[in-house]
DNA sequence: CCCTGATTCGC
DNA sequence: GCGAATCAGG
């Protein structure tokens, strides 16, 4: 895989929309993360008007004495978020009668506040369940509802993201 | 463990 | 020029 016009027209259009790394590296197909991140720093494009976040500064701070906390009431378990409200940041694309069958079947949305509908995007194969970027969730193991929080605000592409 | 970009350096 | 390996973070 060489980096022809085209390829790199097409790196440079979806790194500059603000896409990570390894989403546009699974974009072109056939490179890595690493091969787009080593390309966007050749060309010199490696700021972005619109960066997924702001730049972080890494400042090594040296280790202050240990915080000491008085231990919290063993009581205040803060209740769990059920999951359908942990997935309301996104907008669905799609309701069930739009779905077809190589359409995302990712539940978005609270069904008793009206809004419920699937993602819509495409699956890769006719009989994948979820397109590429709920496939990784699907499959994977959460321990918290803010874990799976956190994975759907930074899984997705910008333009989906409602917050 | 999932992920992010930055850097280095042998090719 | 290229990108895997590594680093330094979230």
């Amino acid at each position: 895989m060489d980096w022809n016009e085209e390829r790199t027209a097409t790196l440079r259009k979806l790194w500059l929309e603000g896409l990570s790394a390894s989403q546009v590296a699974r974009q072109l197909g056939g490179v890595s993360r690493s091969a787009v991140i080593g390309k966007i720093h050749r060309l010199g494009i490696t700021a972005r008007e619109t960066p997924i976040r702001p730049r972080t500064v890494a400042v090594r701070v040296s280790r202050q004495a240990p915080r000491t906390r008085a231990a919290a009431p063993a009581q205040a378990r803060p209740a769990l978020r059920p999951q359908v409200a942990v997935m309301e940041d996104l907008t669905p694309t799609a309701g069930i009668l739009d779905l077809s069958m190589h359409s995302c079947r990712w539940p978005i949305g609270n069904p008793d506040a009206g809004d419920f509908g699937f993602c819509g995007r495409e699956t890769m194969s006719k009989r994948a369940s979820y397109c590429p970027d709920h496939t990784q969730g699907a499959f994977r193991r959460f321990r918290s509802p803010s874990e799976i929080d956190a994975w759907t605000r930074q899984s997705l592409p910008q333009e989906r993201r409602v917050l």
